[in-house]
DNA sequence: CATCGGGCGGTATCATCGTTTACATGACGG
DNA sequence: CCGTCATGTAAACGATGATACCGCCCGATG
């Protein structure tokens, strides 16, 4: 029992480090094999194919997932948990890439639950946000946004590396998608909402005028906006 | 030069076609050689690799994206536009997932510019906005928001392809960014923006002040506001 | 206790794939 | 007329995913 099952996890975590250490995110089930001192036939008896090895591992990269999501949640506030969450999400991404596209991209005839797992403990998290009257709609609606949104930009961060370094784009995605998941008391918006009244009325001004006010009060006007949204920035 | 240009061509729509029709989003080099008549070293004297084949059949996926967008946008409602792209967006994906795949996941050591050609026509379509006075946020940081949550929820549909029937989660993702994103006559578009966004500032000086204004420049300030929003009202 | 049978792993091999080498042909310019 | 380049072919090489077949150990059974 703990015999082949030893060999499985020792398998899957061979295959977890070369595919992380794989410059084109590719393993090969001889190296895994090799790197275990087994032959090939007992990867093909323990997970049956190629795409189950691969299987396996996404799952291996969902307990991994959990345990970090695990290790750091649970306060008191399920909304900062969330929050959390999310940027634990796209830390997890940073630090495994092609674990992370393992899991959270489509590939055809897999059979791993890691996307799915995820999502349920989304759900779960959302739920609590929802007993705490912070949640604005279903909470498996909201997971799907949540989800699909923070993989899409954890993709697009992956595809460029750099942009993990700013913490801009991720917030940004973040705070828009809470915004609407959650109720006003649940919100942290970090984008001064008076800073883009200020800067949306700006730009009208210079777009159309307004004949409510003489062009020195509307001179006037337009500095006074400028400070405004350039109060709290660089 | 024709010649060989148009065996490149066909090399590409051979991959392309044969990419479609794999069950699991591979392709064979042999098989696109025998599909075309020639033989294998002439598709890497064409691409240099099969990444270069792949990446000229991204880029010849973006070109009938941008074919299909050029198609369809340009009425003289730039936020309509935006809108209709996004849909646009889905049902590409939905129509061609494999090759979407290729086009918006990350590959390593890809020379593809398919992306990042769609990011700049999703830059000027917003660019178009800002014209009008719809965008509240910077062109590009608004593409790469809008374009990574099309790409979550697009990957999302992907791995469960029941999901394109229900327009419910990507509208909804969609009206979630486009409300950050856009200024508020952009989602309501029948009121004067001038005096929406006059009432937007309006409402945030009530709330929350501005500590860059003297408090009798502010006071003034708001009663101007009033006159702008209460300008062309009956 | 002797024997049998089945889990468990290894050896050798196959089919296929990406890629390259070596060679053939045909056009074109000196 | 001949060399040079472009263009294409035939054949092969190494690596990969996958498999058929053989042996070994070990517990069950008479």
């Amino acid at each position: 029992m703990t015999g082949t099952d030893s060999l499985r996890a020792a398998m899957i975590e061979a295959a977890e480090h070369q595919l992380a250490a794989s410059s084109d995110h590719e393993i090969a089930t001889r190296a895994v094999c090799e790197a275990v001192g087994v032959s090939q036939p007992v990867l093909y008896r323990l997970f049956g194919d190629k795409r189950g090895l691969l299987d396996a591992v996404a799952d291996h990269g969902y307990e991994r997932y959990a345990a970090l999501k695990a290790a750091q949640e649970r306060t008191d506030d399920p909304v900062a948990d969330l929050l959390a969450g999310w940027d634990g999400h796209m830390a997890f991404a940073k630090e495994n890439p092609a674990l992370y596209q393992l899991m959270f991209t489509p590939r055809p005839w897999s059979r791993s639950t890691a996307r799915d797992r995820v999502f349920d403990l989304l759900v779960a998290a959302l739920v609590r946000c929802a007993a705490a009257g912070a949640l604005r709609v279903e909470p498996r609606t909201a997971a799907r946004l949540i989800l699909s949104a923070n993989v899409g930009i954890a993709l697009d961060h992956i595809a460029e590396p750099a942009l993990f370094d700013d913490p801009g784009p991720s917030h940004r995605m973040r705070d828009v998608v809470f915004s609407y998941v959650l109720t006003e008391t649940g919100v942290r918006n970090d984008a001064d909402p008076l800073r883009t009244a200020a800067l949306s009325l700006h730009a009208q001004l210079l777009l159309t005028g307004a004949e409510a006010l003489e062009p020195a009060e509307t001179a006037l006007l337009l500095r006074w906006l400028e400070r405004v949204a350039h109060s709290g920035r660089a």
